[in-house]
DNA sequence: CAAACTTAGTGTAAAATTTACACTTTGAGA
DNA sequence: TCTCAAAGTGTAAATTTTACACTAAGTTTG
């Protein structure tokens, strides 16, 4: 083991930036930033960037995604998968981004390259914090995404494309939702992100042929007509060479 | 338009590596590089690596891919695809890799981060043509690899995760194959590929059901046996929302 | 030139999966 | 007790998948 004399030295060459998905019931959402100005009042600059930041010399990618992540708006404890890598040299090509690197980094022109990381959360079992460079950190509707800084769009777009093929291949769905829920969260979920309309008792009979779903002897509450049996998730392998078998379209 | 100012200055954080596939007919190929040690005739290293290196500050790093290819192997004009971004703190854990870096990099203990990429080719189309740090460029069969410099294995293994989804989701086996072949020469390649054993009729079957090959008036040449008719892959628009229509499994 | 060898080329029936489709039940609220 | 809203539930037809084996054609060998 050397010495590690770049303890804490940040890489200004490589960023991170998380895609994180919710979803609250009907719609998908995604975490965004807005950036703080640092009191310059003269400048004008609402736009809304995905999570991220510069990584630190010494520091895994991945832990990278997972500090900016906890820094800026207090979510923590995320499991993150990598989307990918995005270099274009026109990420500076806006202007409202120059400037606001030019408040914040000490080698702003600086060719960055960023990684983009994918999570899926439950919305409610977190509170936003913002923090660092984060004025606010809000959950937005996916399809109310306007134009955001630097190349995030192009970031977003690819996690969404993610979020879609994982949906039919993958089990994931349930970790948009809480532990316990009614089997139509789950069908709404799944025909809001991938923009459909299945049909549903041919969904309902699908996914709990696929063995990830267990009943529990709980009802929903509150609601003002007959309450769903509530379901819960079952952890068990699952082989990604299974990936044909877990489909939904 | 800023005058550009890092024309051609090494980016020594930023790397990309290819994981290059060709197809000989019955073996599946990867394109792997052995090290010039530049006459240090005291070093013993015959490492295999990717064939890889740093980018430009300037330069796309898609670009950079297909340069550094061209650059150490003469293969050209070859169409790559991101697998992701490699970057994990150990990547220089290897004494040889470091004497090597050491040789040729001005920055030889810099923390690299490289950026993989993937590609498929007929082999046949390519002459070999090592030069830069390459004192050898070779298609390794897959099966046969060892252990690779810095983390090549988990890149390279990535890549051949990639090929097998490609595979079962996409039409790419073609791009492995010379413009015309016979169907047998596609059904080997995915039973190589996919390490299985397919039923041969109902491959068959199902690969002319897609509409991706047709047939020409050529037949096989100089087989000692009934000469099969010769395919072409047909180009037609592949949307990826199609992915479930085109399976092998 | 005939026999042997090798791969090409071809069909079908049974099983499994997918699809389309609508009414009854239950609890809440008025 | 009546109304409302979503829960919950089955089947038949169509399609897809699977398993399976013999004949045809050209080459080589004796």
């Amino acid at each position: 083991m050397k010495p590690n004399k770049k303890m804490n030295t940040i890489n200004p060459t490589v960023s991170v930036d998380c895609v994180v998905f919710g979803f609250d019931g009907s719609d998908l959402k995604v975490l965004l930033v807005q950036r703080d100005l640092r009191d310059n009042l003269d400048i004008d600059d609402d736009t809304l960037v995905l999570p991220g930041d510069l990584i630190f010399e010494d520091e895994d990618i991945q832990d990278a995604a997972s500090r900016v992540l906890l820094d800026l708006t207090g979510i923590e404890n995320l499991f993150l998968e990598q989307i990918g890598a995005f270099g274009s040299l026109d990420r500076l090509s806006k202007d409202k981004d120059r400037v606001w690197l030019h408040l914040i980094r000490p080698i702003p022109e600086s060719r960055v390259i960023t990684i983009g990381y994918f999570a899926l959360v439950n919305i409610k079992n977190y509170t936003l914090r913002p923090a660092g460079f984060a004025k606010h950190v809000i959950w937005k509707n996916f399809n109310e995404v306007g134009e955001l800084g630097f190349d995030h769009n192009e970031i977003l777009s690819a996690g969404i494309t993610k979020l879609r093929n994982k949906l039919y291949h993958e089990p994931v769905g349930f970790k948009l939702l809480p532990k316990q829920f009614p089997l139509n969260h789950l069908y709404t979920l799944y025909n809001t992100i991938l923009n459909s309309r299945l049909d549903r008792r041919n969904f309902l009979r699908r996914i709990l042929k696929t063995g990830f779903l267990k009943e529990t002897n709980n009802f929903q509450e509150g609601v003002p007509h007959k309450p769903a049996r509530l379901y819960t998730f079952v952890e068990k392998k699952f082989a990604r060479d299974n990936n044909q078998k877990f489909k939904f379209y």
